[in-house]
DNA sequence: CTTGACCTTGACATGATGGGAAGGTGCACG
DNA sequence: CGTGCACCTTCCCATCATGTCAAGGTCAAG
């Protein structure tokens, strides 16, 4: 099976299965005479695994990791758990962020008349660091 | 006042603020016979704007907008409440995209023991797409 | 006049991905 | 057999905001 095949079918791009080879996080793919890479069964799985590792945002560390685990019949699985855990908290850690900024703008914007006056609070707030009523 | 000195008062670290100058966010700063950079109070001002913009997570490029606005005095609080509510949607769309990761490894998480014994449904989830039971 | 803290520019790295150029390969159709 | 098209190859560059490092110039205090 060629890349873009390999590529349909697993959903990850050939653009990206080809940068996945050369940091090493697959193994390099066998070659035809020609010099086409060439994918089986085992490396869809892998290509696969990768994708919804992705999709669920770990990152190409983690995913190192986790395909280490994955490939370890002997593995413990409180090894990935505590991968995914790590993972978790980072995200919530994320959320936690972004939902600060998204209350703090939501708040400031409230007080946006959103006219064609040019006063405005955001501004205010973006100059001054403070808000004009001092409520936040 | 020199960039470090900037820098400190402003809490945008002097790499950056070569970096905002060279983009063209900032105008180019005077400098002193020598070359050094010189900063007054109306480069702090604008320094600190970009800061706080940051802070809430504003891209460059919506930056350039807000201060565009911010340097115009005729500008419409419309203009910068659009701006903002934009910036607000992304970063709930980004939430959203979390959350929804949070859930599912959360769910898989609490389905894994989390021991010695090499079964996990993360790994089953991550290599088949389908957990064990097939619930999520 | 030396030392150390600061400044300058420039190059390179991150992380995951995309874009594009330049050139080789495979296959179907005429 | 030739042509065209879709695919493949490698290599370089871009993103975005930030950091690191290196080599060299400047300033002020001792």
């Amino acid at each position: 099976m060629n890349i873009g095949e390999a590529a349909e079918t697993t959903g990850v791009t050939p653009k990206m299965i080809r940068h996945y080879e050369q940091i090493g996080l697959i193994r390099a793919a066998g070659r035809t005479g020609s010099g086409y890479r060439i994918y089986g069964p085992k490396d869809l799985s892998t290509l696969s695994f990768i994708r919804r590792s992705r999709d669920l945002g770990f990152s190409i560390a983690q995913i190192r990791d986790l395909l280490a685990l994955w490939q370890d019949r002997a593995r413990a699985s409180g090894d990935v758990k505590r991968i995914a855990s790590a993972h978790i908290d980072e995200m919530k850690g994320k959320m936690r962020l972004l939902q600060e900024m998204v209350h703090t703008l939501e708040h400031l914007s409230a007080h946006c008349h959103g006219d064609d006056r040019p006063d405005c609070p955001i501004l205010e707030r973006l100059s001054t660091g403070r808000t004009e009523d001092g409520c936040c």
